[in-house]
DNA sequence: CCTTTCCGTTGAAACCTTTCAAACGAGGGA
DNA sequence: TCCCTCGTTTGAAAGGTTTCAACGGAAAGG
């Protein structure tokens, strides 16, 4: 493969200064249509490609979001994905995803590298929101918001849903529906959406005057469909006299491990025990019952989130700002006779 | 924000030339331990980043590999992803992944975008594998590797997965079960997948003896859970007679969409139907009755691709090749009553 | 016929890092 | 004392693009 060619390469075949390259590739208007079309045929010819390197060493920016997330393998973050995405677009630039895999020392590689490569802004879900790599980005000037996380500080701006008022929806939905004796299924509680979900569920809980000792919380290890099934066996190992009508499952994915390991039992959803999960993935609509889940708006937060990091990397006196989005209950056959 | 510091600046700082600091950057032994300490302690002091556009357009090349992938939401192409980052990251690369959500100017422009930052060597899963967009990728000499789909041509290394088999292990499995009238539910046959597939269920279907007219297609549109429902409709308006007792879906999602369309209208699998699925997701185990599914090495599908790409990019004397790996056969409780 | 204006084009400088031949200085041997 | 060697440090060049002040020429106006 011969070398890639560059635009002297281009100059020197269109018999033309290598400034009339660069200005038929940035100011066309400015260039005669006869020289123009003499540049481009070269440029043809030669299978000219743009260096973006040295156009972005020369300009000192570059045309790339990024956003670093968690799992790729969660529906909800490649759905926040897709919404960055278009504004990326509408803003004509390219966003890169990169996928951390829950690793701080992945997160910090890819944090490092894009800094290096001077992209216009991060988008970051980070294992810990108050690890230092987040603030080193922030000393190198890289614009960077933080996605579905918060710190209490105003150092970044964020965007994340109202946890506490989506635990609240999912039990008083609930108890709406007349349940007494509810199961919280969820942990480890280093999570922050964990703890906050729980507080809203007791939130809710206490409000409608219902004791504190039936709103039962059955710990999990992690967020997965295989816990999901191990807190199913644990609710039904409860004494029947004592057993929740209903349970509200942190994630989506508890649900459906719940859900599975009922079914295999025999028992029926929701008869037996009426199911809330959360996030409302797509697989929450296609269970074998449809599950009720709290839905947060993704798109629109990874959306919102992209606007604020190009507001950051663009206007000089840029105020950090907390988003806060409000969640939403859908209502599907787990919960509705 | 003060403009970032250069070299030059910590040259400056720790009093040294600006050779020293690349020296103390690239090739720490042959810098005395003294000066060496001074310069780190300037680094520190300015925040040093190394800007990656200068050392890439110095050394010619990057030290990262991309992804462009047809659907960041579909689980297949994520664990393809992940695949490629472990290879990637014992190179010492980042991977960057890039999603084209099935539109053709999207994987058009990213593809472009990663020519021009003269990214090490692109992996993708194409809208269309003909299109002439990745041949405009080989002319720019950017190493690219096809996953997940072939063409026939030897212009390219691919690596994919042998479909024909996939779908003759689906059928065989069936048929060793005892079904006899089976359909297959699975569509647009563009997709060269549907019609691998289909061709091999053929196969194990005439291999038995079986007559044709014993095998149905039942065509959809896409391969989404919404249509597997709808092919679930399709499959219980036929009479009782002539209706097949097993299916085998092109995809897990047909499969899902189509088990909870059966049970809502109240019937039993596998009795009433017994289900194959294809690709084996995470959420094929986690249906209600855990599906049977055609599993691909998908991992291994993204490693192999991740290390063409390099063999690609490294060795001069490279030879393309077409990796084709061997799907295995998951049996769960949708085909085992 | 000369001057002004304007459009199109030019060439050099700048962006930051890496590389490499050359310079440097100290220490050891003659 | 001088020379050589060896380990360290230096300075300049290169890599491809963009920008911008300056230039040339032609058309328009006097």
């Amino acid at each position: 493969m011969a070398r890639a060619s560059s635009v002297k390469d281009v100059a020197a075949r269109a018999h033309v200064s290598l400034g009339t390259v660069s200005n038929v590739l940035n100011r066309p208007e400015r260039v005669s249509p006869a020289t123009r079309a003499k540049v481009e045929q070269a440029m043809r010819d030669l299978g000219f490609v743009r260096n973006e390197s040295a156009r972005q060493l020369r300009a000192g920016r570059s045309r790339t979001l990024a956003y670093v997330l968690l799992d790729a393998r969660n529906p909800f973050f490649t759905d926040v994905a897709q919404g960055a995405e278009l504004a990326a677009e509408s803003a004509g630039l390219s966003l890169f995803l990169c996928h951390s895999g829950n690793r701080p020392s992945r997160e910090a590689d890819y944090l490092a590298h894009l800094v290096e490569q001077r992209v216009q802004g991060i988008l970051v879900t980070p294992v810990d929101p108050h690890a230092a790599v987040l603030d080193d980005v922030r000393r190198n000037g890289t614009p960077l918001v933080i996605v579905d996380r918060t710190r209490e500080d105003a150092e970044f701006c964020s965007v994340a849903v109202d946890d506490v008022l989506g635990g609240r929806l999912a039990v008083e939905h609930l108890v709406e529906a007349g349940h007494t004796r509810v199961a919280f299924i969820g942990g480890p509680e280093t999570i922050g959406q964990v703890r906050d979900r729980l507080a809203g569920a007791r939130q809710a809980w206490a409000a409608a005057g219902l004791p504190d000792d039936q709103l039962t919380v059955i710990a999990t290890d992690a967020l997965t469909v295989a816990e999901g099934r191990s807190a199913g066996e644990r609710v039904m190992g409860i004494g029947s006299s004592r057993r929740p009508t209903a349970a509200f499952c942190v994630n989506d994915l508890l649900a459906l491990g719940l859900l599975q390991q009922l079914s295999t039992a025999g028992l029926s959803v929701p008869r037996d025990l009426a199911i809330v999960g959360y996030d409302d993935i797509e697989y929450a609509a296609a269970a074998a019952v449809p599950l009720t889940s709290v839905r947060q708006p993704r798109q629109e937060l990874g959306r919102r989130a992209a606007e604020l990091v190009l507001d950051e990397a663009e206007d000089p006196d840029h105020q950090h700002q907390q988003v806060v989005f409000t969640p939403e209950l859908v209502a599907r056959r787990s919960t509705l006779g």
